[in-house]
DNA sequence: GGTCGATGTATCGAGCTGATACATCTGCAG
DNA sequence: CTGCAGATGTATCAGCTCGATACATCGACC
């Protein structure tokens, strides 16, 4: 039970790797284009996970074509195994803190596809509350503050919040889409004619 | 020459110490309403910048009202020396990467009623400068990549360059402003009438 | 008088960043 | 054909930060 790894780094990679085998170079600059305006992954992070998911045997190193013996071994490609498939199913079914604060949420969201609807939402649910909360302690904290402030603050907080605000709105929208397609869904159910009109 | 302090959060420190003397857990609180929606500061960085910084002589604790002298030391407040004012100015003078990344970008755009003009222009256009380039970065990434994107994955793409392609708006008109000042000022300046329409 | 939450100082382990080192492969100018 | 610059590729380390935790005091309220 070597498993206290990151958690957010070990779904990037488990997710990454399971759509197909990567190695360390090319798996972070898949993520940090996938995720380019969020974050950036780093070797110092990537390469101790790598070493932690191999010796917990969620991944193994692929072997090489087989006619090729010699000692060239430059790539080093990594791919799932069956235990790492479970893990990341694990990982996908989680709607927590970890998935919706600022530096998991859009790992999460880049592997929605692979993770159920209900499970979705919560997520979603969960990152605007966390939002909302956040302009709720600024405005509250601002109401507090006695002294007014300079120009160039105030127009940092209002900048500040207004892409907070956004992003709640971005949410809302997705939320609603979310939802319609469970209607969608459910209603077809009801009607038991599955797959008729889509 | 203990010097070799984070910057960011030196700055941070010494911009807030110089408004007014502050204790440690106010100094927090007022960064952490300051910069909300941004980042958040944790004791385990503010408590050995405060030591460095005290170590330097850049600030000290202010003395309590003097017939309080009994051992009751519950708050330690720190104020500016006159060493702390000089490394301030220093640190406001610096335009450069250190200044417009994510991280430090906000701390120095909440202290710019304090900043020359012109550092301030050349900090909102490093900003600038860096996120467009980001999004260049993203751009060509996304280009070379054969395989078509899912809709979340597509839909997180479009959402974060969305979200950049508004704070460089944002940051235009904050220049232009900035600009526009700047003439307003040599403009009146070769009128030699100082202070006369304001 | 008790106790609960806010105020307040302080530290520690875990883990990340940015820098650095070093090897290989590829394209291409001379 | 040779050399060499730049992309590809693996790997590590010092320094720093985060989140948790510990502990003490203070004011308010019942």
């Amino acid at each position: 039970m070597t498993g206290s790894r990151n958690g957010v780094l070990e779904l990037a990679v488990l997710g990454s790797l399971h759509e197909n085998p990567l190695h360390g170079y090319e798996l972070r600059k898949r993520l940090n284009t996938l995720l380019g305006m969020f974050r950036a992954f780093s070797y110092g992070s990537l390469y101790p996970c790598l070493k932690g998911l191999l010796t917990d045997g969620l991944i193994v190193e692929e072997e090489p074509p087989d006619d090729v013996v010699l000692g060239r071994r430059s790539k080093i490609v990594y791919k799932l195994t069956a235990e790492g498939k479970e893990r990341l199913q694990e990982l996908l079914t989680q709607a927590g803190p970890s998935s919706w604060e600022d530096e998991s949420f859009g790992i999460h969201f880049a592997f929605f596809r692979h993770t159920e609807a209900e499970v979705r939402l919560r997520i979603l649910e969960g990152r605007r509350s966390r939002l909302e909360e956040r302009m709720e302690n600024v405005r509250t904290a601002l109401a507090r503050t006695r002294e007014r402030l300079d120009s160039y603050t105030l127009e940092l907080q209002r900048h500040g919040l207004e892409s907070v605000e956004r992003e709640v709105r971005w949410l809302n929208e997705l939320i609603n889409t979310e939802r319609a397609q469970a209607a969608d869904k459910s209603q077809s159910e009801r009607d038991e004619r599955p797959g008729s009109d889509e």
